[in-house]
DNA sequence: GCGACAG
DNA sequence: ATCTTGTCGC
């Protein structure tokens, strides 16, 4: 196991450096603009990272895929050391070998809807120096209100009064999804991008496709749709 | 002290 | 996240 009151530190230290724009500031989306969405699926610690580029417009790009170690075991609330390291490896390869640069990361799980506001959304737009986007299927604060049935509705997560992320239906009659900002975009540009994104399911189309490549990955196969990298070492 | 707790 | 069989629905 390893010393959490360290990193927790850490993560205390690290939040201070997360920037978080006012509607209408930090990053705003332009159709070329590359957008990395990130998914990883474990054989023990073994992680198989999936990296899905498209622009902002839809233009799809291809997945990329490479096998890693995840930084350490999972503990709730510490999940950005066990996944930010992996990610962070594969997506410095991925733009070495695409040469592409992202404008955006979306990540699967929490940006500062987080109890010391530095999920692993947060974590890695922080080390890559890269605007994030935390999107997860599950909260890791309590709400008050639930958003209406209808796709679009959104309601507020807050951390002491502070708000911290939005609770967003992306489909009607569906679970929402749980967003925050990672890094250097507003809230309410991620809830516009994540809505625009999941135009068919209730995860968004490049998570979704992320996730069945690195599945497929650690499986043992592969798919035509992708270009697997292999082992990244070091 | 006990249970909950992103992926 | 992973472990697992069937089942419902497009
Ligand atoms: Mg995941």
């Amino acid at each position: 196991m390893m010393n959490l009151e360290a990193l927790q530190e850490k993560q205390k230290r690290m939040a201070k450096l997360v920037v978080v724009p006012p509607s209408g500031k930090g990053y705003l989306p332009k159709d070329e603009d590359i957008i990395f969405s990130l998914d990883i699926q474990y054989v023990g610690e073994d992680a198989y990272v999936a990296v899905d580029i498209q622009s902002y417009a839809g233009r799809k790009w291809g997945v990329y895929a490479a096998q890693t170690k995840a930084g350490m075991e999972y503990i709730p609330r510490y999940f950005c050391f066990r996944e930010g390291p992996p990610l962070a490896k594969t997506i410095r390869k991925v733009i070495e070998l695409s040469t592409m640069q992202p404008s955006l990361l979306i990540v699967d799980g929490h940006g500062i809807a987080h109890p010391r506001k530095f999920g692993v959304a947060s974590w890695l737009g922080v080390e890559l120096a890269i605007p994030s986007i935390g999107v997860a299927k599950r909260t890791l604060l309590p709400y008050e209100t639930s958003p209406a049935l209808f796709r679009g509705s959104s309601s507020p997560i807050s951390l002491d009064d502070e708000r911290v992320g939005s609770v967003l239906r992306t489909q009607d009659y569906v679970k929402p999804v749980f967003v925050s900002t990672g890094h250097q975009i507003s809230l309410e540009n991620t809830e516009a991008i994540i809505l625009k994104l999941s135009s068919k399911y209730r995860v968004s189309e490049p998570i979704r496709r992320a996730d069945h490549i690195a599945r497929v990955y650690a499986k043992g196969e592969t798919d035509r749709r992708a270009i697997f990298l292999g082992t990244l070492e070091e």
